[in-house]
This record gives structure tokens, sequence and C-alpha cells, in this order.
DNA sequence: CAACCACCAGACTGATCGGTCTATTCCCTC
DNA sequence: GAGGGAATAGACCGATCAGTCTGGTGGTTG
């Protein structure tokens, strides 16, 4: 969840980083009030940055909505998965949803950036809706490697099965959460989820 | 699913019926490309109406998809219990399941119209967000009274929580339906259910 | 017949949309 | 110190947005 404020992503590192201050605003206006309600100028005057700026640095507002999620699911990503496997492997698929009650209790969450983003997409060919269920694929092969590695006596078949009931549970939480409050949400969706891992051969 | 066209909805019946006629092109342009995309102009159009008889009929935009929602959320929950509830009351958890099943192979599905808009409402405190949680809610009780029929013992709280777990597997399913295909998708999530209340004490 | 009412077509408003263009300034590197 | 690229402000474009207003038509009802 915390942003991973680090190294400038430009290759020379002496502009002023407008594209960096135009992925953050647009981030936050974006996740927060839906990509189609949000207009350009809004998105420029919160980054303070010029219009020419914008498209200096992408090729349109789609672009831009693009390489937001691109990076968000990056570092969605990295965060899930360095927080998850810093337990033991038969931990990992409790840690999960530790994880996700933590996320879900955070002050500015608003369910999952890449269903509500897919939810506006136009068209399921665009590279946004196809960053969306890209997102949820590799979230469901996370799943699968943590759940592999705590129960290495399943097959390949039952491995990916199981892991697709989960995703699906998280997927449904994270909705359920957003739409009707985080509590006891996560210890929930972990009670199935277990009950699925549990069940699998 | 199949739309409930009986009588109409005015006191007096002796209109060319534009509400109607406003409520059916909206439900499809909002349900296919998202109340945000689609401009007043084209759902009069579609519905072949003139822009007076919107403004007639409802106060703003928003009235009209607060309006749509609300018949949507009508005609699926009495399309949905309708059908669980012509078989037995032991089957109907899984009948629940070949409904969805039955729901994520229509042509034109697009997952969940209540998580959807809710996705781009853009005040929790609106009333199109307020239908949207309302939606499932009633969707979480209506399970709720389905499972108290086919497991008697259980007391209300397990009760409770196990329609939430399986609202929950549910709402994630319809997500991931839309997002990766429906094959498979509804049996999976009967799976996890199933699971769920057998274990439910 | 006259009043009424749902409905029609379409012009119109002010705001905002995504996107382009010009002109200027700053800073870094040859 | 000159050149170049990244940044700036802000005017401008045609399209579209939600919503208003005028004026007229046709059918029903008193």
């Amino acid at each position: 969840m915390p942003a991973a404020r680090s190294k400038s992503a430009s290759p020379k590192a002496r502009n002023r980083g407008a594209r960096e201050k135009l992925l953050a605003a647009a981030g936050e206006l974006f996740y927060k009030h839906g990509v189609n309600a949000v207009g350009i100028d809004r998105v420029i005057a919160k980054a303070g940055v010029a219009k020419m700026s914008l498209y200096h640095h992408f090729d349109s507002k789609d672009d831009l909505v693009a390489a937001w999620l691109q990076e968000k699911h990056a570092a969605w990503m990295s965060w899930l998965v360095e927080r998850v496997e810093r337990v033991p492997v038969n931990n990992r698929p409790r840690e999960l949803f530790a994880a996700m009650d933590e996320w879900f209790h955070t002050p500015d969450f608003k369910g999952c950036a890449f269903i509500n983003a897919a939810a506006e997409a136009k068209d399921p060919r665009s590279k946004t809706f196809q960053i969306c269920t890209g997102h949820t694929s590799d979230l469901h092969n996370a799943i699968k490697g943590w759940i592999a590695a705590s129960h290495p006596a399943l097959g390949a078949d039952s491995l990916a099965l199981a892991a697709q009931d989960i995703t699906m549970i998280v997927a449904g939480a994270i909705t359920w959460a957003w739409m009707h409050g985080p509590d006891g949400v996560a210890e929930r969706a972990r009670h199935s989820a277990l009950l699925v891992l549990h069940e699998a051969r």
C-alpha cells in the first residue's frame, strides 16, 4: 500500500519529474472518483503541471490511464508479495487475508482499482481492460504459487482450481468491503478460502 | 433476466409510454457502456423520444439512473427468486448457482450492473450508491432465507455469516465471469459455497 | 368545442470534454 | 556561451455534456 518512492523512472534524472507528478495525481483522482468522472484539466491542476507536459509524456488520456494502472498493478502486487512471503510457506494463505484486512482498513480504500476501471472500460479489447484482467490473472498465479508451497501434494489441476476459487473469494471480499465496510470481511473470506484449501485434493 | 413487460407504470394508461421507452434505452446503454460514458442525447436517440419528455418524467440524469437501477433491481431479484424457489428447499442453494451459470452465459452479460454502477458513483451517499448496496443486501437476505430453509438447525448468527460468505462468493464469481469469461465459473463458486454451507454450524 | 396533457422537434446555454498550438523560460550538457 | 530538451502558461479547437426554453401536434376528456 505505501507508495514506493525510491528513484525517478526517467532514464535521465535531470528533469523536474512532471511524469511522476502526473501519475501520482491521476492515481489519486482516478481511484477516488473513477476514470470517466475525472477530466484532464483536473489531473493537471492537481499535479501542478502544464497540459502540454501531459501530452509530452502520454499519447492520450487512455494512455495515461493505462500507465497509471500498469504502475499501480506493479506496486500493489509487489506490496502483497513482499507482505505474504515474509511468513513461512505454511502460513501464507492466511497471511494473504491478514494483508487484505489491513488494506480494507486503509482510509482511502475504495475497492479494487482494476475491477472498477474494468467496469468503466468502453471496450473489452482496450488496453485498459487487458491490464485489469491481467491483474486478476497475476493475482491468481501468485495465489497458486503460495498454495502450491503450502500444499505440495496437490496436483496441477486441483491447484489451479483451488487458486481460482480463492481468487474469486478475494474479489468478492474486496467488493463487499468497499460497499458495506471493511470490518470482519477479510476474516469471513479467510474462513471460506481455508475451507476450500482444506478440502482440495 | 427476461424483461417483465406486463402493465404500464403510469397511473393513467393513455399516454404513449415515453417513460418506459426511456428506461429500456437507458438500461441497455448504461449497462453496456457504463453510466458516465453515455450521454442524455444518446439515451433519447435510442429511445426515440424528445429530450423534454425525459425531463418531464425525471428530474435529472442521476434521477434516471436511479430509476433504472431500482427497476433493474426489482426485475433481477424477482427473476432470481422465482427461479430458485421453484425447486425444493433442499436444492435451492445449488439452484442459485445454476441460475448464475445461466445468467453468466447470457449474450449481453457484462457483470453486475450494481457493482459497476457503484464503481462509477461519485458519492457513497448518493442515491445511486445506496441502491447498489441495497441490492447486495437484498441478495444477502434472500440467500439467508434459502439456507435457513435448507439448514434449519443453523443459529441466527451462523446463518447470517454463512449467507454473507456465499454472497461474497457470488459477487466474486460475477466479477470473474465478466472479466475472464463465463465457462465453469458458477460451478467453482457452487463448490466453494457448498463447502461453506456444509461446514456451517 | 375547449381545455388539457403527453409528447414532439430542435434551437439554445454555459460548462466541460480531450486535444492542439504558440510562445516563453529554465536548466543541463556540450 | 550556445543549443536543446523539458518544462511553463494559457489561448484555442470542435465536440459533447446536462439541462432549459419555445412552439407546435394530436388525442382524450370535460
